[in-house]
DNA sequence: ATGTCCCAGTCTCTGGGA
């Protein structure tokens, strides 16, 4: 079984790209991120016609999340079962006057499913903008969120997969150039240790054992030509609790889908998983 | 390199977000 996970930074404006990768990698579950749809403007038949079904979960302009899968979708859960997000909030864009300006309001940012006999989720963790600004505090309290629902809702014995763009580059080698990032968003302690506790709980990153090296990253700024000097980091995630990670048999990440005509500014990363 | 791409609304341009 193969698993992959996408920021595809618009399905409206990707679809052709995705229902290209789907022919081309074959992956039987597609987490995706950064949608950009409501759900009513959800693209369920184009995923039908591939021979997906397609679980969405947004809010229209601004974040998204999806799951795609030919194994089977079931119990589906959306924004950790808080209940509805805001329709249309901006990317944590509350401002001073608006209520609720202390903390960020739900957005949709998270769905589940389960899969092919594994729990997967689909996540798209906030950017945070920068330190010691509500955004980031939101990023922080997002988190917090998250490992409050694995704690409470799912075990680490249990076959469970967390993929999607966690906006956090959790090691150095996670990034292209150190030096410029400090006192930047994505490689902030407090932001390291979220995923470090996502560790703690039971998850570990079913990614870098296969890919070691420096330079694989996931992400790159459209701009000044990054993706083709690799001026990039790893924020795109797949963790797994262990019975999940010991089925691994290869990741990768691929790196054409980022070429080429109007791409997202994020590469697909998948695993394949044996039996 | 303030470099690109996405969106909605003010709609063939502008502004916000990443």
């Amino acid at each position: 079984m193969r698993i992959a996970t996408w920021n595809v930074n618009s399905l409206k404006a990707r679809l052709d790209r995705v229902e290209e990768w789907l022919m081309i990698a074959g992956p039987d579950v597609l987490l995706m991120q950064e949608t950009k749809l409501s759900d009513e403007a959800a693209p369920v038949m184009p995923f039908a016609m591939a021979g997906y079904e397609l679980a969405h979960h947004g809010q229209g302009r601004w974040n998204g999340v999806a799951i795609a899968s030919r194994v089977g979708i079931a119990d589906v859960v959306t924004n950790f079962g808080d209940g509805p997000v805001v329709a249309s909030a901006g990317g944590g864009s509350t401002t001073a006057d608006e209520p609720g300006a202390e903390g960020l309001g739900p957005e949709a940012r998270m769905i589940s499913a389960r899969c092919g006999g594994i729990r997967v989720v689909s996540i798209y963790a906030p950017n945070g903008r920068a330190l010691n600004t509500p955004f980031y505090d939101g990023k922080l309290a997002w988190y917090e969120r998250l490992s409050r629902w694995l704690e409470e809702t799912q075990h680490p014995a249990d076959q469970i997969l967390i993929g999607g763009d966690f906006n956090v580059a959790p090691d150095d080698l996670d990034v292209y150039d150190p030096q410029a990032y400090v006192g930047a968003t994505h490689v902030s302690a407090a932001e390291r240790a979220a995923l470090a506790r996502l560790r703690e709980w039971g998850l570990v990153d079913v990614v870098r054992p296969f890919h070691p090296e420096p330079g694989f990253y996931t992400w790159w700024d459209y701009r000044a030509g990054n993706f083709h000097k690799n001026l990039g980091m790893r924020i795109d995630h797949l963790y797994a609790s262990r019975s999940v990670a010991e089925r691994v048999t290869a990741a990768e990440r691929d790196r054409d889908a980022r070429k080429g005509k109007l791409p997202s500014d994020h590469a697909p990363l998948y695993v394949d998983l044996a039996g």
